[in-house]
DNA sequence: TATGCGATCGTCT
DNA sequence: GACGATCGCATAC
C-alpha cells in the first residue's frame, strides 16, 4: 500500500521556486528564461521552453497597464499576488501572456515573448493549433501573440494558476539559468512610454532562433544575474 | 531583407 | 470614439 515514494514528488513535477513569483517582475524575468510551459489542450500536452520575456513593473512604468496605479477589471489580477497567468486581447486578435508576480497591491507582470517547443511532436502541436506554412522557427511561437495561437492560449486563461500541474497552463523547473547566455535590451512597441520606453527590460537567451525581434538600432547587451 | 499598412475589437476615457 | 505589450501580407529593391 504505502510506496516507499510517498511523500515525494508525483509524476516528476519539479516546480520553481516560490520567491520567484513573490519577486518583482524585473527580478522574475530572467529567471524565467529557459524555465517549462506547460498546456494541456484536447490535442494533449505542449511543453515549451521560454525564450523570450519583459518586465511590467510597478505603477511608475508608463509602459505597464498598471500605470499610475490603474485598476480596472482587466488590470485587476496584475495587484493580486504573485503566481497566476494575466491573459488580455491586443490589437482586437491577439493574445499575450504574462506571469504575474509580486506581492499584493504591488501590480508586477512578466509579459512571455517566445517560447520553443521542446521536442518535435511538441512542435507538431504547435503548428497544429498555429496553422502557418513558414518553417522558420521565430514564425511558429517568435512573438507573444505567435505563441499564444500555437498554445491554444486565450483570455479562457486568464487567472489560470501557473504554479500548479493541475492547471491547463502551468510552469516547471527547466533549465538551470546561470548556465544560460542572457541579453537585454529595449521593450517592444512601447513607444507610448516615453523614458520607460529605453529601459533595458527585455530578455532573450543570446543568438536563440525563436527571439521574436532583432532590433539592430539598439543591440542586446549581455546581462548577468 | 526591409518597410508599410490593414485587420479587428475589448478596454478605457 | 480612440487606441493598442501584434501579425501577416504586399510591395519594393
Amino acid at each position: 500500500m504505502t510506496s516507499p515514494i510517498q511523500g515525494e514528488r508525483r509524476s516528476g513535477f519539479e516546480p520553481l521556486p516560490a520567491s520567484l513569483f513573490t519577486s518583482t517582475a524585473l527580478e522574475a524575468s530572467p529567471r524565467l528564461l529557459g524555465q517549462t510551459l506547460v498546456r494541456r489542450t484536447e490535442m494533449g500536452e505542449i511543453r515549451s521552453r521560454i525564450i523570450e520575456t519583459e518586465s511590467y513593473g510597478g505603477i511608475e512604468d508608463k509602459g505597464s497597464h498598471a500605470y499610475g496605479g490603474r485598476r480596472t477589471n482587466r488590470t485587476e489580477i496584475m495587484f493580486g499576488p504573485g503566481g497566476p497567468a494575466y491573459v488580455y486581447l491586443i490589437y482586437g486578435m491577439y493574445h499575450c501572456l504574462n506571469v504575474v508576480t509580486g506581492v499584493e497591491g504591488s501590480p508586477q507582470a512578466v509579459l512571455i515573448r517566445a517560447v520553443e517547443p521542446l521536442t518535435e511532436e511538441d512542435e507538431r502541436r504547435m503548428r497544429f493549433f498555429r496553422k502557418i506554412k513558414s518553417k522558420k522557427a521565430a514564425d511558429l511561437s517568435g512573438g507573444p501573440g505567435k505563441l499564444c495561437r500555437a498554445l491554444d492560449i486565450d483570455k479562457s486563461l486568464n487567472g489560470c494558476r501557473l504554479t500548479v500541474p493541475t492547471s491547463a497552463l502551468y510552469l516547471e523547473a527547466g533549465d538551470d539559468v546561470s548556465k544560460l547566455s542572457i541579453v537585454c535590451g529595449p521593450r517592444i512597441n512601447i513607444d507610448y512610454a516615453e523614458e520607460y520606453a529605453a529601459k533595458p527590460w527585455r530578455f532573450f537567451i543570446k543568438d536563440h532562433p525563436y527571439v521574436s525581434v532583432n532590433d539592430k538600432a539598439h543591440p542586446p547587451k549581455p546581462f548577468h544575474l
